[in-house]
This record gives structure tokens, C-alpha cells and sequence, in this order.
DNA sequence: TGCAAAATAGAACGGTCGTTCTTTTTTGTG
DNA sequence: CACAAAAAAGAACGACCGTTCTATTTTGCA
């Protein structure tokens, strides 16, 4: 929560490239880019265990040793706050789950540390809490700049997890007829589920839960062991089927 | 969110019975109750929307057309304002979805009412929002009363789940060898997917996604069809088995 | 080293929050 | 109808919120 590098690309201050030095007057920018970027790690830090809603500047500033106006300035207004608090989450999310995955050779394989490398950065978050999963809470229905940023980013995490399960069906280590966008929700509900029970709840065993799970529905989409009755999983059961949403 | 009867049993007023009047001084006690009754159906509907933690008094009164002081007086509390609306979101929900479900036969019918019945109130709530999504997040890691009665609450429901789900299993319509609380589990992670992906992210056919999950999970944990190579449904992937948890 | 620009601090603003008091109104019954 | 108890209103409190404005300090190149 705090050893991560500065990490530049902050956000929207240095527009034209000039990756470093020289400003319109011939003037270095430095030490501001620095002190935001550690501003928004230790905002960062508090949003995931209080929430994006619950992240105020005065708590921010307290813990950055700094007045409230001097963390103000740095961004304009909470929103851009917490707009660069999601850009930053989303970057490490990025670089923990996704790009090792990518050296995954594609397929199955790939699906499989995708879905590993989710679960530990899950495993770690029942502790720390997760902005994807409180950010959805809190702006479930509150448009905005925020929860414009917020929805994208989950957005497209969610279809690159799609798009390798799409990529395992055209190599043929999955059903053809199978539904990826059904596996991924079903993925997605067994994250969701851990995060549930292990981080409120406090029960034992979710984590394995969510492992047995994810290997459930491999061997459901699959066709290697016992592909009998049924192809492209079930028919939705019969009573309920709400014509709403 | 509105049409609900006053509900009597609201809170912890008139302990010993008497059903109504007489007080200690032979006074009866009505209209209190009455408007208390009111009070807490608009919280729940407030809370529902913007959250247990979001619910504020001012925002009450203001709906109730009544005064700050007025509205409090009848809790003497926040925390007991949000029991309060934690306890009738349990009765209502013990009512919708759980007591008709019990007249359905034990065994898989039942387990089938009690999802069924469970989709429908989710279905309901992707537009006005749920407290026991919202909630546990809000009260991830903050300890206290409010977060015990929420917790209680989803505990008894996840358990009335999973002893169905166990009495399916006597009975022989279930894998005698299966393990109930994954069934469990991966039955909660459908709901909260279709929260998830219906109320934030818009997802169109989340809801029949989540009907064909638990589909899956029946012909998977059921012994009808292609009960085949795998029993006790899979064992854990193998690279990650965090310890932690 | 000087000096402008950038970064930070400090004080104050209007607003909302939960809560506490005191006063007024409403209620229900003897 | 009277009258005490219950219910509701009203005003004020201290605390925190995001934000604005002005002053001060720090920064980094000429």
C-alpha cells in the first residue's frame, strides 16, 4: 500500500510529451508529480479500506502530514480524486492480474492464470477490501465522472476475461457452443461470492470455495471428461423469467 | 417501499406483551408506534437506495415532513435507526422469499422455490438496491451493533439455503457426497453477480445468466444426468492455495 | 545567487451531520 | 372536559465536510 514507485503518468497535468523538464517558461516540473503520486498511493490505501465515498481530504492530509488545501490543490476537487484513486487501482490491476497472464500462452492456459492471478489478488483484498466491489456499491446509482471511470475499468477487465475464454473456445479446448459471456459471469459471481463470505462474513474455507468452484465450471465448458448430456450448459429454469431488465 | 402495513413488532419498546395498551400508568401506547412503523418504511427505502451509511436523519425527516428531533426521538440513535431498518428488511425478506418457500415439498423443490423466489426480490432490487449487498460493504471492517444485526441476518438466510440444500440431499435428489456449502456458495456468488452486473454495470440478460447458473449447479451437484467421471464435484486448482484467509 | 513560478500552509466560508436541550402540540383516557 | 403523558417541533451545539482565497515557503533554472 505504500512501496509501489511514483509511477509518473499520474494524470491529465503534462499533456504534450516532454516526458520530464521544461514547462512554458522553461521550467521543470518534478517535485509536485512526486508528492501527488504519493498522495494518491496513500489515498489509494484509505479508499480500499473505507471506500471511495468515505475518503475524505482531511483524513488524507493527516495521514500525508500535509494541510488539507495543500492536498486540495493537487487535484481540483474530490472527484478528480477519486478518479485518479480508480486510474491508479486500475493500473495495478493491470500489471498484478492481467499482463503476467499474458505470458500465459493463449487458451485454457491463459484462462486459468487469469483466474489465478485474480484470486490472489482477491485473497489479498479480503483483507484490504476492493474498490471494483465497493466502488460498484457506492455508485450503483450516482452518474457521473466517477462512476464513469469506475464502470470502464471493470468493464474492461471483465472483457478481457471474456476474450480469452472466447480465444479458448476458437483452439478448441472448450466447448464451441459453449456461452463465454456465461462463464465469465459465472467466474465473476465466484469472486464476488469469496469477497462476500471471507471479507463480511468471516468464513472459513471461502477461498477454496471459489478454487473448487472455478473448476466446476472448467469441467462443465470443457469437453475433455464426460461431455454426455449436456452441450452449451442448461436451459434457464422454467418458473422464473422476469421480462424486466 | 411504502405499502407495507405498520408491522407492530417494530423494536425494543414494549418488551413485556400486552399486545397493545397500558403503559406503565395505564396509558396506551398507539400513535408512537404508528408513525415509528412509518418512519422505518421510508429509512428502508432511503437506505435501500443510497445505503445504511448514507441514510441520514435530516433526509428522513424531511421525507416524513416531520422535524430532525422528531424523527430521532423515536430511535434516540443513528445505530438504532439502521437496526431498525436491518430488522424489517430481514422481515420482509423472511417473508417474500422464505415462508413460501417452505410449502413447497422438502428436498429439490424447495431448494428450487427458495432460488426462484430469491431471483424474483433480486430481480426487484437491481433497480431500488439491497442492504445486504450495500451493507456488507459498508460494514466490511467496521465493528458494532449495526454490523452484527446485518451480519445475523444474511447468516440465517445463507443457512436456511444450505439446510435445504443438505434435506435435498437426504432425501437422495442430490449427490449424497456432495458438499452443500459450495452449492451454497456458488448459488450466493449467481446473486451477487446479477447484482453486480445488472445494477452497476447495465448489463443486459444478467437475470437469465443467473438462472442458467443455477441450472448448471443443479445438473452438476443432482445425480440425474451424466453422473460420471466426477464426483464430490472437482478437486481445487492446483497453483494457488493461499493459505491465508 | 536571485527570482519567478510552483508548491504548500493557513484561515475562513457555508453546509450538513448527529445529538441535546427546551418548548409546544397532540393524544388518549379518567 | 381536564389533564398528564406522549409525541413533535425548534433552536442550538460542536464536528467535519469540500472548497476558496490569500499568504508563505520551497523549488529549480538564468
Amino acid at each position: 500500500m505504500s512501496a509501489t514507485p511514483p509511477s509518473t503518468k499520474t494524470s491529465l497535468a503534462n499533456l504534450a510529451g516532454h516526458s520530464r523538464l521544461t514547462g512554458a517558461h522553461g521550467r521543470a516540473v518534478q517535485k509536485g508529480q512526486q508528492t501527488k503520486a504519493a498522495i494518491v498511493d496513500a489515498a489509494l490505501g484509505l479508499a480500499t479500506q473505507i471506500g471511495l465515498e468515505g475518503l475524505s481530504i482531511g483524513a488524507l492530509a493527516e495521514v500525508m502530514h500535509m494541510s488539507k488545501s495543500g492536498v486540495f490543490a493537487h487535484f481540483g476537487s474530490r472527484e478528480e480524486l477519486q478518479i485518479s484513486v480508480i486510474r491508479e487501482y486500475h493500473d495495478r490491476f493491470e500489471h498484478e492480474v492481467f499482463y503476467p497472464a499474458l505470458e500465459e500462452e493463449r487458451g485454457l492456459p491463459r484462462v486459468r492464470a487469469l483466474f489465478a492471478n485474480w484470486m490472489k489478488r482477491t485473497s489479498v483484498e479480503i483483507d484490504s477490501g476492493c474498490i471494483y466491489i465497493s466502488g460498484a456499491v457506492e455508485f450503483d446509482d450516482r452518474p457521473g465522472p466517477v462512476r464513469d471511470a469506475l464502470a470502464n475499468s471493470v468493464k474492461t477487465w471483465l472483457a478481457a476475461v471474456h476474450r480469452a475464454v472466447v480465444q479458448a473456445q476458437e483452439m478448441g479446448q472448450l466447448h464451441a457452443d459453449a456461452d463465454a459471456h456465461q462463464m465469465a459471469f459465472e467466474i465473476h459471481g465466484l469472486i464476488l461470492a469469496l469477497h462476500y463470505e471471507a471479507r463480511f462474513l468471516k468464513y472459513p474455507g471461502s477461498i477454496a470455495r471459489a478454487n473448487t468452484g472455478f473448476a466446476n465450471i472448467l469441467s462443465r465448458f470443457g469437453h475433455d471428461a464426460s461431455a454426455s448430456a449436456r452441450r452449451k450448459s442448461v436451459k434457464p429454469v422454467q418458473s422464473i423469467r422476469n421480462p424486466k431488465e
